[in-house]
RNA sequence: GGCGACGUGGCCAAGUGGCAAGGCAGGGGCCUGCAAAGCCCUUAUCCCCGGUUCGAAUCCGGGCGUCGCCUCCA
């Protein structure tokens, strides 16, 4: 397995810290908003980077932090009267619930920056002992001077950014890019004891503790993305290794951002969307599979066009699989398929898992993988095409093993196929009228009755009354059923609306 | 200005030295009462110029264009 690692600007063989385990870190969220699609994606990233993992047999510990006490998150409670512990409480709760949403599996620890106050103390002090850190009037800054490596992970020349105009100017720093590992806190703003008087710490030095503290020192991943390579992990990086004298982390993995109209998605562009709205109208495996199309380090254009596109694409899947599904079910065995075209699907699944190894090997390719997949897609396609009134008990059984594949490999993405058909409990028990009008049915089982309309449909197109066949399709339509005539007979599928 | 990334068919996108994956859209055909699903066929001087090589989308140099970071940002 390789994969590119910011430090080196290279790819690199996956060498885990221990065998067999994975310790991962992903910056999590400052929690004053919901997040937005563009977040969204950098957090899919390494999920489909931690399941793959699992998949390739790793005992994955994942640590994601949530940020929740910061500058923002005080802006934020000052403008709407309410106390900064409430606004990242309630963030909080929606940034995992929109997880949730888009299929994103917990991490094995979700770590909160209030709750690790005195490890990050601990290490500021540290810091301070090593002549790394100094204390000014309460505030504590990281010495960037100290730590000669610095600027190493994002490839900086200090002495060049010294000289660039951006570098806000602060006379107590003793540097202008030193960088604030405590603040003393201001009158209403959330507090905590230290040896620098109340106050809180500074964004960079949480994770910097909270990663050692669960994951221990030279942890295998860090992620996130690419725009937080400076300042923020160039900084985290600098206090840990100075504060532990080792390496801080074996490999850093940043993600593209995601861009609208070739431009980046932020929050100060103005030019973001939610990921509770997009999730409102594109379901969770449609935001999965218009991402994953895209290799995670490259940038991505949102546009609802590009979901639309990934909409058809995912229904492709999605027909596969209840097609696979629908011909398996059929009770009548045919006169079997040629051994050698049987064989030949048979070859065709283990080149697509074979496939889908090398491409996720080689640094997380989604893209690549995706294209193993549907290339068994149109194989399978087409051996469906071909020989779907000749299946017996053999071919079902590669019918099942294609299917298995398929669902295996798209929940190693987290693309869920779901039962395209709902269950029958859950028809709507308008059909009964339906079948009642049309059909003559005077039962009372939506499912019987649905029988019974199709059962009549079948009755008038074999009489050539396209009329009233018609009029059964298009009144089930209405329901939410769609009908498909199959060389096997008719089929209906019921997928509620809304 | 400094650092970095990218430029592949109508749109999107993988591919980093050996006949250019895949998705979407379009065209033609098959199946079909119609439809749906699907199958088959069909579309690429890989931004430009020069170089290295038996061979370059892929390596090197130059140019043009786009984006990101350098300030909070996933």
């Amino acid at each position: 397995m390789r994969v590119f690692n910011t430090l080196t600007r290279r790819k690199e063989d996956f060498v885990p810290r221990d065998a067999g385990r994975v310790s991962l870190y992903v910056c999590g969220p400052t929690v004053y908003n919901h997040i937005h699609i563009g977040n969204a994606r950098t957090f899919l990233s390494f999920d489909v980077i931690r399941r793959y993992l699992t998949y390739r047999g790793f005992e994955v510990t994942f640590v994601q932090n949530v940020t929740d006490v910061d500058d923002k998150i005080i802006n934020k409670a000052n403008e709407e009267g309410r106390s900064a512990q409430e606004v990242a409480e309630e963030y909080t709760a929606a940034f995992i619930d929109a997880m949730h949403a888009l299929d994103i599996a917990d991490p094995t620890e979700r770590p909160k920056a209030t709750e690790a106050i005195p490890e990050m103390v601990a290490m500021i002090e540290t810091l301070i002992e090593k002549g790394h850190a100094y204390a000014v009037d309460g505030d504590v800054y990281f010495s960037v001077r100290s730590f000669p490596e610095y600027g190493k992970l994002s490839g900086r020349d200090i002495d060049e950014m010294n000289a660039g105009a951006r570098v806000e100017v602060d006379e107590r720093k003793q540097d202008p890019l030193d960088f604030a590992l405590w603040k003393s806190a201001k009158p209403g703003e959330p507090h905590w004891p230290s040896p620098w008087g109340e106050g809180r710490p500074g964004w960079h030095i949480e994770c910097s503790a909270m990663s050692e503290d669960i994951l221990g020192r030279t942890f295998d991943i860090h992620g996130g993305a690419s725009d937080l390579i400076f300042p923020h992990h160039e900084n985290e990086l600098a206090q840990s290794e100075a504060a532990l004298g080792v390496p801080f982390v074996r490999y850093w993995l940043h993600g593209g951002l995601l861009q609208v109209n070739a431009e980046k998605m932020s929050k100060s562009l103005g030019n973001f969307m939610l990921l509770r709205d997009v999730l409102g109208t594109y379901s969770a495996p449609v935001i999965r599979l218009f991402m994953l199309q895209t290799h995670y380090r490259s940038p991505l254009d949102f546009s609802t066009h590009r979901l639309d596109e990934a909409t058809a694409a995912y229904e492709r899947l999605e027909n596969l699989v209840r097609n696979l599904r629908w011909v398996r079910s059929l009770a009548v065995c045919g006169a079997g398929v040629p051994g050698d075209a049987r064989q030949a699907l048979e070859i065709a699944l283990e080149r697509t898992r074979s496939k889908f190894d090398a491409e996720m090997d080689d640094d997380f390719n989604t893209a690549g993988a995706l294209g193993a997949i549907f290339e068994l897609a149109k194989a399978a396609n087409s051996f469906l095409s071909e020989y779907q009134s000749d299946m017996c008990e053999d071919d079902r059984q590669v019918l099942l093993h294609a299917e298995e594949l398929i669902v295996e490999l798209l929940g190693v993405l987290g693309i869920e196929v779901e039962e395209a058909d709902a269950s029958e409990a859950q028809w709507p028990r308008e059909v009964v009228a339906l079948a009642t009008e049309l059909a003559g049915f005077e039962g009372d089982e939506p499912a019987e009755a649905v029988d019974k309309l199709l059962e009549a449909r079948q009755i008038a197109r074999a009489e050539k009354d396209w009329a009233r066949a018609d009029a059964v399709r298009d009144g089930l339509a209405g329901l939410g059923f769609t009908i498909e005539d199959t060389a096997q007979g008719p089929r209906v599928i019921y997928e509620p609306k809304g």
